[in-house]
DNA sequence: TCTGGGGTCCTAGGACCC
DNA sequence: TCTGGGGTCCTAGGACCC
């Protein structure tokens, strides 16, 4: 058996924890730039907020409805979740997560009496009088099953957070009553090619015959259809190195100028310099990519990618700025109106085995880069992220208009909430 | 005025090798 | 009329996930 924990409208629940008056109403999270509705408490979903919403448009679709809107505030869910995500660690006997939000545990070899409903139930509310934070459990045989289980214990209070698929006839009465474009695994365009031919739900899924699956919905698909029979197909994984890395981000309005642009570019790169030396890895090769507005029809259109290649795998701070100064240069175009650029960082292999090239190596440089890396993540971890940076990382200020900006600023957040949990000087006051 | 960000896996097809 | 057979590697694009 295996059970899935998921917490509730995640990024709505985590500011709630903070803003209890919330519980009840209707509220939302933004993208970053206060662009689109990402997440909806159950409230503003009933309303018919749709995921994806832009945020200028809730104003003029639902007039006069009390929405209350968030800015994204990573730092905030990311330490809550994390919580969370100990909790589960410590009261279950495999764990894997799989998300920010989201944990699977196998529950092979429990004792055959193991109550498993009472077991989620109480986990459950034990993470909720701990964090906060409400988490509902799904528990089933595959886990394909256990996140049908997870989105009936989700959507119905009668369950109490918990729910659990332990025979083959609720395995047949939950999927009845299934959507499946609701199954985990199929999408949007598996849906749509499934309803054209009468297959509504999961359970009508499950009685086609697994060729013929097989034939229209490849591997993938054939995995989820064996899984929603019972079959546990979804390796076990734990959260891996990633293989790619990016980081990108929209502009709060457009930038046609070279060195705005840059500043952005390098932004990119530091932090995916710190992500790369997060999870121990190096880098081979840095691209860079640039687009201009696609809303705008009445401008000239313009999407560049460049890559610059690393002769030496490396993950410091300079080594992958200067790759992506270099690759930005070869795709400038000047007169473009640009929107977002991003940096991915690829190729990527493990940081304690480098195969060093006989001709670009200088062994004392790069071990000075390194250290030099090091020094200033544990300066940003003591005290606090961009507490120290580049220089070119700094934003021009606008003539007249005191200081130079830094990149947390450079994105717009009029509705953004305190780190309450992770700045000093956000701590909350009680009066 | 305003429209997000970050990943994975699979498949088909082309280019190339002998 | 007939015009081989068997591989590998890479890339782009699709589909999915959160």
């Amino acid at each position: 058996m295996y059970a899935i924990f998921d917490c509730d409208n995640c990024y709505v629940s985590c500011e709630r924890v903070f803003r209890p008056d919330l519980v009840g109403r209707p509220v939302v999270v933004l993208s970053n730039n206060d662009g689109c509705v990402v997440a909806r408490s159950r409230e503003a979903k009933a309303m018919g907020v749709k995921e994806g919403t832009p945020f200028y448009q809730l104003a003029q679709l639902f007039p006069g409805a009390d929405i209350t809107a968030f800015s994204s505030n990573y730092e905030l869910y990311g330490d809550l979740t994390l919580r969370v995500m100990n909790i589960i660690r410590d009261s279950a006997p495999a764990f894997f997560r799989y998300s920010i939000d989201e944990a699977f545990v196998s529950l092979q070899g429990m004792p055959s009496d193991f109550n498993y409903k009472q077991w989620g139930e109480d986990l459950s509310k034990k993470i909720l009088k701990w964090t906060g934070m409400p988490v509902s459990v799904g528990i089933a045989p595959t886990k394909t099953l256990a996140k049908c289980a997870d989105r009936y214990a989700k959507d119905y209070p009668g369950y109490r957070k918990c729910c659990v698929i332990d025979t083959d006839e609720k395995r047949v009465k939950a999927l009845l009553g299934f959507p499946v474009g609701r199954v985990w695994g199929i999408g949007r365009r598996s849906q749509a090619r499934l309803e054209e031919i009468g297959v509504k739900t999961a359970y009508d899924f499950t009685m086609k015959p697994r060729p013929w699956v097989r034939r229209l919905f490849h591997l993938p698909g054939e995995r989820t259809y064996l899984e929603l029979l019972g079959e546990d197909c979804v390796p076990n994984e734990e959260m891996s190195a990633k293989k790619t890395i990016c980081t990108s981000r929209s502009f709060p309005g457009m930038i046609a100028d070279f060195t705005t642009l840059r500043t952005h570019v390098t932004n990119d790169a530091v932090r995916c310099s710190e992500k790369l030396r997060q999870q121990h890895s190096a880098c081979a090769l840095v691209s860079v990519f640039i687009d201009s507005n696609h809303f705008r029809d009445d401008l000239p259109q313009y999407g560049g990618w460049g890559s610059v290649p690393l002769l030496t795998p490396a993950n410091d701070v300079q080594t992958v700025v200067q790759a992506a100064h270099d690759a930005l240069q070869k795709i400038y175009r000047e007169g473009i109106q640009y929107k977002r650029a991003g940096v991915v960082v690829s190729e990527l292999c493990s940081d304690g085995e480098i195969q060093t090239d006989l001709f670009d190596y200088d062994a004392d440089e790069y071990a000075k880069r390194r250290r030099l890396s090091a020094a200033v993540d544990r300066i940003n971890r003591i005290n606090g992220r961009e507490t120290i940076v580049l220089g070119s990382q700094q934003y021009t200020a606008p003539q007249g208009k005191g200081k130079a900006g830094s990149f947390r600023d450079a994105i717009k957040h009029d509705f953004r909430s305190g780190n309450y949990t992770t700045r000093w000087q956000d701590l909350l006051r009680l009066e």
